[in-house]
DNA sequence: TTGTTTGTTTAGTTCGAACTAAACACTCAG
DNA sequence: CTGAGTGTTTAGTTCGAACTAAACAAACAA
């Protein structure tokens, strides 16, 4: 392999790194995948500490939660005790992936805490001496209820729109390629 | 104002908090916007150090920023030194703002990183021992590089059928409410 | 001018996420 | 059983984003 190419292979590494850590994972998470994606065999934890220098903890971390994602899968090839790495090459898959993670964990809590505090408002409606504000703040927090629930909907449709025919929305949005 | 009144916008500016927080803005950045959405009035900035206990320099920057993307806006008061925000309660209005944010600054970096490795494969494509390699990598880039292009176009169509006409979009939505 | 009121900028600090090193657990071979 | 090869967990460390305190700048009043 020549230099060149080698300098390529790590200039993308670098920017799919930059990429993820700006979306707010971890910079190792991107360049680790940046790497799976690069190979066209699958991969081992051992050669992906050796590729990009991280420690053998921080591999194991972070292509679980990869893994969990749907964005690189595991190959268990019989009879050997190494864990093999293939990278998920359909990035909407991967979106969808993503969507749905964060969608079940914080967005929930989200609606949720929003929720509490409406009812906190709503429980003392009686014996409160300044209604007025209490009805202020009531009627902005149920704007951005309705705003998560339509917000929620609306990627919940997607995500059932992709499972029903999954190929329709990507051809539509491949349709140049 | 009652103690359970209280609580509530205490514990809604904490929810918001941490929405904001999770999708990569400053907690801060979050307590801020919840304690301008929850005021009837116009606010300054001194009154934001007081309710949310955090530095005069935190707020300043922050609502800075929050203004750029136009989640607050700037009210001046003729005759009166002091800066006076509202916030903005379109929060389709606020997404769009955040998308366009993004879109601008590290997405556009992004697609160009991986097209510059692009670039350096092709250019040393003759003088190269490991064609196969390099073949393999570039069609693996190439592959990243037409995702992001049609995020791009998605995210600017969307934003530009947003811009014609706004409130189409919008409407749909929010037809439960 | 000087003093006051405001927002901004900067040097230094804090704090938490993510990393490293190393102990650990598990599986299999011999 | 022991020892080698593998992935995971944990205690401690690092590092950068975001904060604080305080100096600064700008606008105005007197």
């Amino acid at each position: 392999m020549t230099g060149t190419v080698t300098e390529a292979k790590e200039n993308f590494i670098q920017g799919v790194s930059r990429i993820t850590h700006f979306w707010g994972f971890p910079k190792a998470m991107g360049a680790i995948f940046g790497a799976v994606y690069l190979s066209s065999e699958p991969v081992t934890l051992d050669e992906l500490v050796t590729q990009i220098g991280v420690s053998k903890g921080a591999v194991s971390t972070n292509i679980r939660n990869l893994e969990r994602l749907g964005i690189v899968h595991k190959k268990i090839i019989l009879g050997d005790r190494k864990d093999y790495y293939i990278a998920e090459t359909d990035f909407w898959k991967i979106v969808k992936g993503i969507l749905r993670e964060r969608e079940k964990h914080e967005f929930d809590h989200a609606i949720m805490s929003v929720g509490e505090s409406i009812k906190m408002l709503e429980e003392d409606m009686d014996n409160i001496e300044d209604l007025k504000t209490a009805a202020f703040y009531r009627e902005r927090m149920i704007g951005l209820q309705k705003f998560f629930d339509n917000l929620d909907s609306l990627v919940a449709t997607l995500l059932a729109i992709d499972d029903i025919k999954s190929n329709v929305f990507k051809n539509i949005l491949l349709k140049k390629s």
